[in-house]
DNA sequence: TCTTTATGGTGAG
DNA sequence: TCACCCTAAAGAT
């Protein structure tokens, strides 16, 4: 599930439901128990989402970290009674109307001021956070030679962006793959900001990722589509282009599998 | 009942 | 580049 927008989603909900108030922390699953007791009782002041890093910031308490990594979920009720906490549960936090269970993540610590400003600090301009990325995210982008599909996986050159993204975002721009970064006009670099900020933004409204544009939706709405529908490239390897019917393709880059379309997505090695 | 897979990332070599 | 970490659900047997 997580790419930025997911995790903002989850900040606004947080906000929303525990944020101000006294909560509840404890870990069912045991191996957070010392951590979660520093916090237990204590005010949540905020939540922030930063690419894919969630930091959650209480009174007179350190501020938990959160990454999802891979399998990382969060399950959120809006009320304090919630099914049993599973043995996988590490966190769990309960106000007065709302309950949250964290399951599978790669990193749930308490850090200082100090370690979270420097894990904020090596990620890239988060286009869910600002529009006006667009200057940093070129200049860290740079005249590079690794491919393009890598570039925008490196949480230092854009902050959120994930392998679904990475896919649709290129095959929107008709850009290969395998373009290296240096060989991207500037119109090409800046559009690949721009349409970073709307797409994530339009996941974090939705709540999925949906890029399919409505020439190719038929009669149905975006909220309509069924989880096939969605999407152009990712995860259709051998099935036909949505726009010209040619089978996609799949390969590895950056040691993760990607997608795109031969023909709108001409060049590559 | 296995084995595989997943929208992520780190550290060793 | 590879091994590894985390959990749950889907797929194979």
């Amino acid at each position: 599930m997580p790419e930025g927008h997911t995790l903002h989603r989850i900040a606004r909900r947080h906000n929303a439901l525990l944020g101000g108030r006294k909560v509840e922390v404890w870990s069912p699953q045991g191996r957070f128990s010392a951590e979660a007791a520093m916090l237990d009782g204590r005010r949540l002041d905020e939540v922030g989402a930063y690419g894919k890093h969630l930091f959650y910031r209480w009174d007179g308490a350190p501020t938990l970290y959160v990454h999802l990594g891979l399998v990382g979920r969060f399950t959120t009720w809006s009320r304090s009674e919630a099914p049993p906490a599973t043995s996988g549960t590490r966190l769990a936090m309960r106000a007065a109307d709302a309950t949250t269970y964290l399951t599978g993540p790669m990193a749930c610590r308490l850090v200082s001021g100090e370690e979270e400003n420097e894990i904020i600090g090596t990620l890239g301009p988060d286009p869910i956070r600002s529009r006006r990325g667009r200057a940093e995210f070129a200049r860290r982008l740079g005249p590079r030679r690794v491919p393009v599909a890598a570039a925008l996986l490196d949480q230092r050159i854009i902050a959120g962006i994930g392998n679904v993204y990475r896919a649709e975002l290129l095959f929107l721009l008709g850009i290969h793959p395998d373009t290296p970064a240096a060989a991207l006009t500037p119109e090409q670099v800046d559009a690949l900001w721009d349409l970073s900020v709307d797409q994530l933004r339009l996941g974090v409204e939705h709540g999925r990722i949906v890029t399919v544009r409505p020439a190719e939706m038929g009669a149905r709405g975006r909220v309509d589509l069924d989880d096939d529908e969605r999407l152009y490239v990712y995860h259709r390897d051998g099935l036909p282009c949505r726009r010209c019917a040619t089978p996609i393709r799949m390969k590895e880059v950056a040691g993760r599998r990607t997608w795109w379309c031969p023909v709108c997505q001409p060049g590559g090695s």
